[in-house]
Formats: structure tokens, C-alpha cells, sequence
DNA sequence: CCAAAAGTGTTATAGCTACACCCATGG
DNA sequence: CCATGGGTGTAGCTATAACACTTTTGG
């Protein structure tokens, strides 16, 4: 039975963390991301966005960093803010459970992992990692509104892309363009022409040229090409098809 | 003299609203938004974005909503979050004035007044209107980090008229193309060859011909338009010079 | 030498810029 | 009938999509 009186007003910093990594059956690149198994109420059991309560001495990126290095062992470089979440009404299983009405107010922070910092990355005891696109199937319903969140957030990926040069922020500091394709491909989930592809972020000035190649490849060796700096605003033409 | 222990956490909610008004020197339309006096420490007698404190109860939104309703008199139908701005340092005159360390979260809010809307601004007695480009001389240092929070409003604004019709959102159901053009010159400070904008605007299929025509202007009726609904994504190439 | 990926060239098309030009109205 | 803003037409240019083609490696 709930109390009367003003609802605690609780702050939380939750985080979608993106990585790319071949699908467990096509073998295709794809998206996962990290999820928590609760272990308390409310949603005791489901799996939910890595996050926790705000430290007040803490800033609000530092919060997110140190709950994503806890759960998932990752420092990502890159992290940014996607939305605060904070409708009065977000979280109405925690007041029935709890007898006593709390307002949590979430701000969410997106990270994208770069294929060589997520060798780093290691499983929790309460932590797995999804494909992101099989989120439905196989982590059920989410805890709270992190089934919202996470789809808001795959949408603003998908989107951005196409006028930042976010996609980078997936790639070591050295990468084949064919590597930087398939990053757009697995974000886009669609297949883009090789050779348009390469004259565009070409002409873009997206990338410089390193002056090295990949050794040790299959047949003939690329090119490697470092992103460049202060390059933060692009348009890239997606195909439609 | 600060306390120890853990500072306490307020969660505020501001607005940043935009109208399109003529320039009082120039003449020519441009971006406007209001500002309320502070009329206590800190930062008494500064200006800063309207805001306060989240009502537990409400959501965010409406929040900001009923804080625009009762210092500008205003209900904008555009009204979209921008960022939460929270690092633990974000408000150190507080601390020092008030002597007890006070942790501000701010979810900001932008608005988008439509013309017609505008009408009904009433300015109370510590809000004041102000030419976006002209805050820094005539309303100095705003209060608190609100300065950057309106350049990074600005920004966003001008970069997001170039991929979205936001710019629609500042006039009423029904209007000539040449407005919607003075509001995208308006926007970005720049001069638009009058041609080729409606030829990108109804190629984009963002505006629907009402069949009517605007009459009582001097020279040729102009065609009446009105936004299309659910074009949520478009590209505007918007020309260097 | 063959397969496969890296990388270049080419053609048709679409969209953009710049600007000439016609249209319709109030004065 | 003129000035002015509304609106259309068009030539030159640039970027893109589609795909043929050459290069370079490992096996």
C-alpha cells in the first residue's frame, strides 16, 4: 500500500554499450550490447541496462564509465549522452512492489567499443552479452523501460551514422576501409557497393591515408587509413536500397 | 564554509524557447528568446534560462511546460528535450553562497514558438525577450553554465534545420513558401536563392498545396502550404555561401 | 594459374547552382 | 503600366549508382 506524501526522487545512470562481433549463426558483424541480470526487485530476475544511482560527487559521464568498467570490464572511448528518461509514471512495478512510490529519473549514456578494446571486455557473473537485434527473443521483456530505451537508442545509431563519423569510433586507430564497410553494413544491416563506398568517405576527407598496408591477409593486402581529427559533421549518401 | 557529507541532489528543468521576431536595429526576422531575472542568490539580478525544480509528480515535460506557461504565458506545441547537464562542479557559486554544497542536475528543453503562438507572449515582471545573438551584450553573463547551455542550443538547432522540417515548427498551419524560406534564412543567418528552395522543399515532399492563396499583399498572391505529417527525416543541401 | 579481395574507370542519371524569364497583383 | 515579389524553365556542373575492369596477393 502506497504512502502519501511527495514520491523520493531517485537520479540513475544507466548505458547502452555497443560492440561489433560476427553473429553466433550467419557469422555476419552485428551489434551486441551488454545486459544485467537483477537481482533484486523490482524486475528481480530480467535483464536490464548496466547502470546504477547517481554518486553526487560524480559527473554524470564519470558515472556511467565507472558502472560500464564494474559490469562489463570496458572503458570505452567513446561515450555520449542519448536522453534522459524521467516520466512520473516510468517505473510503476517498483512502487507496487515496494509499497513506497519512487520517481527514478534515468539519464542514459550511449557507448560505442572499439574492436580492439572489447578483447578486454569480460563477463560478470550477472552480465551477458546480446545480439541486438535478438534482444526480444532471447532477454525476454527488459527490466523497467529499457526495451523503449534500447530501441530508441539503435534508431539514433542507425541514423547518425549517415552525417557523423561515429561509425570510426567502432575501429582501431588504423583500419582497412573494407573494415570501416562492414561497420557500416552492421550498423545499417545492409549490404553497400565496395567501390562507391570508398570514393565517398575518400571524398568526404573522412579518412588519411597511413602510408602502410595490412600484412597478413589473404589475398591483396589494403591499404590502412587512420580517421581524421575535427572531422565532426559529414553527409553520407545511404543507398536506399 | 561548506558542510561534509553527501551534497544534496536537486533535479531542475529549464527551457530554452525560440520565437522568429523582426531585429529591433535591422528589421530582419531573427532568432528571440526569453530570459528571467534571478531574484535570489545565487546569481541574483543575472539572467537565466526559465526554469525550476521537477515536481515530483510531473513528467518532464510537463515540467517545462507549466514553467513556459507561467513566466511567458506561452504553450509551444514544439517542445523537445536537448541534454542533461550535470557535472558535479556545474554550480560552485551555489556552494559557495549558500555555504552547503548543492548537486543541480538540469534537463534542458528547447521550444519552437509558432508565429501565431507568439502572439499570446505576455513578458512578467522579471522576464524579458532578447535577440539570441545580441545575449551576450545586453544580458551579459547569464547565470550559471546557461550561456553554454544556449550556444549548444543554438548549435543544435542550426545543424538539425538541415536534416529535419523543425524550421516548420515556428509557423502556422497554413503559409506561403516565402516564409518558410525567411525562417530558414532566419535560422541561419543566411541568404537563400528563393528558386531553388521551393524546388528542394516540394521535392522533399515536405509541404502539401493547400489550393488556397494568400490574399491582401501587395504584388501576387503566394500559394498557401501546410507541413506534411510524418516526414520525420529529410536532407536539405544547404548552399556554402 | 586460379580465386578472391583491393582498388580504378566509366557511363547514365539525378540533383544542385545560378540565373534568365514569365506571371499576377497593388498602386 | 510599372515595380515587386511569386513562380517556372533551363544550361552547366557535380555527385551518385551500377557495374565492368585491372591489380595483387595466397594457395
Amino acid at each position: 500500500m502506497p504512502t502519501e506524501g511527495p514520491p523520493a526522487l531517485e537520479l540513475a545512470v544507466s548505458s547502452v554499450v555497443f560492440a561489433l562481433r560476427p553473429h553466433p549463426e550467419t557469422g555476419e558483424l552485428t551489434l551486441w550490447l551488454p545486459l544485467v541480470r537483477r537481482i533484486r526487485e523490482p524486475f528481480e530476475g530480467r535483464w536490464a541496462l548496466p547502470g546504477g544511482p547517481l554518486d553526487p560527487h560524480q559527473d554524470l559521464v564519470e558515472s556511467a564509465r565507472s558502472t560500464l568498467q564494474r559490469t562489463t570490464g570496458l572503458t570505452p572511448r567513446h561515450l555520449e549522452q542519448l536522453y534522459a528518461f524521467g516520466d512520473a509514471d516510468r517505473s510503476p512495478a517498483a512502487q507496487a512492489q515496494t509499497g513506497s512510490p519512487t520517481r527514478v529519473v534515468s539519464i542514459v549514456y550511449w557507448a560505442l567499443v572499439r574492436q580492439d578494446e572489447d578483447a578486454a571486455a569480460v563477463d560478470g557473473e550477472n552480465v551477458e552479452w546480446f545480439p541486438a537485434d535478438d534482444i526480444a527473443e532471447e532477454a525476454g521483456p527488459l527490466a523497467f523501460d529499457h526495451d523503449v530505451i534500447l530501441a530508441y537508442a539503435l534508431r539514433r545509431l542507425r541514423a547518425k551514422v549517415a552525417y557523423s563519423p561515429i561509425a570510426h569510433a567502432f575501429l582501431p586507430e588504423r583500419f582497412p576501409l573494407a573494415q570501416l564497410r562492414q561497420v557500416y553494413e552492421a550498423i545499417l544491416n545492409r549490404a553497400l557497393d565496395p567501390s562507391n563506398f570508398r570514393r565517398q568517405i575518400l571524398a568526404q576527407g573522412a579518412v588519411e591515408d597511413t602510408g602502410e598496408r595490412m600484412t597478413g591477409t589473404a589475398h591483396r593486402p589494403p591499404k590502412l587509413y587512420r580517421s581524421s581529427p575535427d572531422r565532426s559533421r559529414y553527409t553520407l549518401t545511404i543507398q536506399e536500397n
